[in-house]
DNA sequence: TAAGATTTGTTCGTATGTATC
DNA sequence: GGATACATACGAACAAATCTT
């Protein structure tokens, strides 16, 4: 056995390290969002590499959010807060991958956003009620045809979508909006035969309406005992429909 | 008011464009891990741009973990699976500046992890349960002092990073892995009049020994309960410590 | 072992675009 | 509008890694 020239994983290229030791200087210095780096000149002269090499270099960090640039006078690179949108979109690519059954985000919903809500009971300012209640607005009526349907299935996601924004718990605030991005991204297609069903329309709407005034009253196991029935209803309405057709990468 | 010539979001950078239209070639022809992109002379002729363009492209997308690139005779960029580490290391990077407590993450497992271990009952291999118990030798005697026990806090969340791995749920299996990631990276200091209880040691332990037991006779409901009073168990303890302290990047 | 071929990695010099003053 | 300070992009050359013979 000869030592591990040839180790198993490649030796890091130059602009990873270059992104590497950026890193170490955010923590270290205790950077904060929108502090600047130092221009491409100076990492030039400080790495002691060439201009594409840092630029590279940045593009890493770019692409990981961290940094954005800009051109002109006073511009330069700052340090940026990772958007929400971006670590979505980060982490959807991870998933893109894997194949997820839509049942899988499903039981995850059922899990936390009961939860959610039940935190939301109370807190909630009138300004975000009424956003919360814009939304539903777009499904007031029950959909005619399979297109409308899919509308409403979207916008419906949306109200899930900022009902975690609204969330105190950042954790569970991302993670039920990472599952809302995900579900709007895939394409479902209703099974032919089963035709639009009225009674569960309204009873899911009735479940969201119920929700709002528990959220209004500050009644926090009652917020939570709604959504779980509506998380179960909604569950097995997906059930009832085909397979997940178009996965896609997020913009970012 | 003029038109939006000068548009609120910066008009794209061409590695920025580049790295957008490959994405839409990797969903458009349905490329799977492993296969391979053109090499860089191709990308070139095809984009009519600088060698240097093409590759700050090639780094948008290698830092996001879609693609690996090898140099010599058959090398060039292939299409990678991005890893589960790498979806960790970049969502890290997004709550390094959601300042989240540490009772928000415990609220989330407290969530799921119940589930998780009750979906694992009966189903996991002999391989699987040997190397949960040999995680738990690390932490099979209590710890002497404070640096002893962080080593076994450790340790514990190695054992419930390694659960999460075997779950059939790749959205659960994920949220729980990621959560024992970021407990691992805080460094958390006891506070200092708080003495090592072993009582509340043992009493953890015991709850580990009886969630493998109802693992391998397959008793889901048992499983459940053992791991919400584990839960339960943990958090307290942390509670009990002081604030978190080291926050870092994950090295990706 | 060694040489040659292939492909990414890195450098340097120059020119252009863009925002601020 | 002109000067300044910055990122952005180009092109040619050379270096390093890795596979094949």
């Amino acid at each position: 056995m000869t030592d591990q020239t040839t180790s198993i994983r490649p030796r890091k290229s130059r602009p990873e390290r270059v992104a590497g030791t950026i890193k170490e200087w955010i923590v270290e210095k205790g950077m904060k969002p929108g502090d600047r780096l130092p221009n491409e000149a100076q990492l030039i002269e400080t790495f002691a590499m060439a201009k594409g090499t840092i630029r590279e270099a940045m593009r890493l960090l770019q692409a990981e959010g961290l940094v954005v640039t800009r051109t002109g006078p006073g511009g330069g690179s700052f340090l940026a807060e990772t958007s929400r949108d971006r670590a979505n979109a980060l982490l959807s690519n991870y998933f893109y991958f894997q194949d997820l059954s839509v049942d899988d985000i499903y039981a995850v919903r059922l899990l936390l956003e009961p939860e959610l809500v039940a935190g939301l009971a109370g807190r909630l300012t009138e300004d975000q009620i009424s956003s919360l209640e814009a939304v539903m607005e777009d499904y007031a009526r029950p959909a005619e045809n399979s297109e409308e349907e899919r509308k409403q299935h979207v916008a419906s996601l949306r109200f899930h979508a900022l009902l975690a924004e609204y969330s105190a718990n950042k954790v569970l605030g991302f993670f039920i909006g990472f599952m809302s991005q995900i579900l709007t991204d895939l394409t479902v297609f209703r099974k032919l035969y089963s035709e639009p069903n009225l009674p569960l329309w309204e009873r899911g709407r009735n479940h969201q309406i119920e929700l709002i005034k528990a959220l209004r009253s500050g009644d926090a196991e009652r917020a939570r005992e709604v959504m779980k029935a509506h998380m179960e209803y909604a569950r097995h309405m997906m059930d009832a429909q085909e397979a997940t057709v178009t996965r896609r990468f997020l913009n970012a």
